[in-house]
DNA sequence: CTCGTTCTACTAAATTTTTAGTAACTATAC
DNA sequence: GTATAGTTACTAAAAATTTAGTAGAACGAG
């Protein structure tokens, strides 16, 4: 038995990035020379990590043959939603609107600004469109 | 000796977020009914925290009479810059774009959404007044 | 078959984080 | 001046995270 939080650990991150990436079904082995392609970690300690995952919900395990196989059970933006609204409390006082006000006066580069310009406009457009707000 | 990351936890970030919060100079005591006002954390566990803030570089400790009075040593800007960092590499692989357009399009309320393009078009005046990109 | 490789399940240790207790030292209230 | 309340320094243990080893099963090459 073990933890009460299933937040994601930084080594976990690590490897849900590439197991998402992936966009299917992975392997350790798989994740491990993605993640690691230099052996900075070993293939135990990739598996152990796997494991983990699974038991805080956000993998599933199957067993094909001799060796499991292991997809994701939970969609990127739901953790983001989760992990980002925990930086917000941590660092932001919960708030989201100082988070990118941060990003933005400190952290985009030109590039990132124009594009968030863009971004806003279309969601202008969608809303005048008649989209309701999502809780 | 200990530890070479110096990032804040959790807890430390709770705790600095209330000092920094405060303007100048804390006491333990301050901090713990600042941040635990209903004693969800001991003293102690608080002085213990405050310490290790210092020894990470976080906090400056000198004592006045027999009471120890911390002041930020660091300012806020400068340790989000770092935390940010890590956020971004962790969940969005370092893409601090990526973070802005996740939260535009999936956090930010409609009053957060009209203040960023004010800061947007803030940030367009100031260009155009002729200041160079910082590093 | 037997050998070497690969994988799994299990175990466990090192490190970091979180929490708090204890002993001893003041200041002060009386 | 002695008890008390508040503080510090020190210690330490629980919990969580990170890392990896070991034993044994299973597969493929020859």
């Amino acid at each position: 038995m073990a933890q009460k939080k299933h937040e994601l650990s930084a080594a976990e991150w690590e490897l849900m990035a590439v197991i998402w990436e992936a966009g299917g079904t992975v392997t350790v082995r798989e994740v491990l020379e993605t993640a690691y392609p230099n052996d900075e970690k070993a293939y135990t300690t990739v598996q152990t990590l796997m494991n983990i995952l699974v038991e805080k919900g956000m993998l599933r395990r199957e067993k094909r043959g001799m060796v499991n196989q292991y997809t994701p059970a939970v969609r990127r933006e739901k953790v983001l939603d989760a992990s980002m609204s925990t930086v917000a409390d941590r660092m932001f006082r919960g708030s989201f609107g100082a988070m990118a006000s941060f990003l933005v006066s400190r952290k985009l580069s030109e590039e990132d600004v124009a594009a968030l310009r863009r971004l806003l406009d279309e969601q202008d457009a969608d809303d005048a469109g008649g989209r309701e707000a999502k809780k």
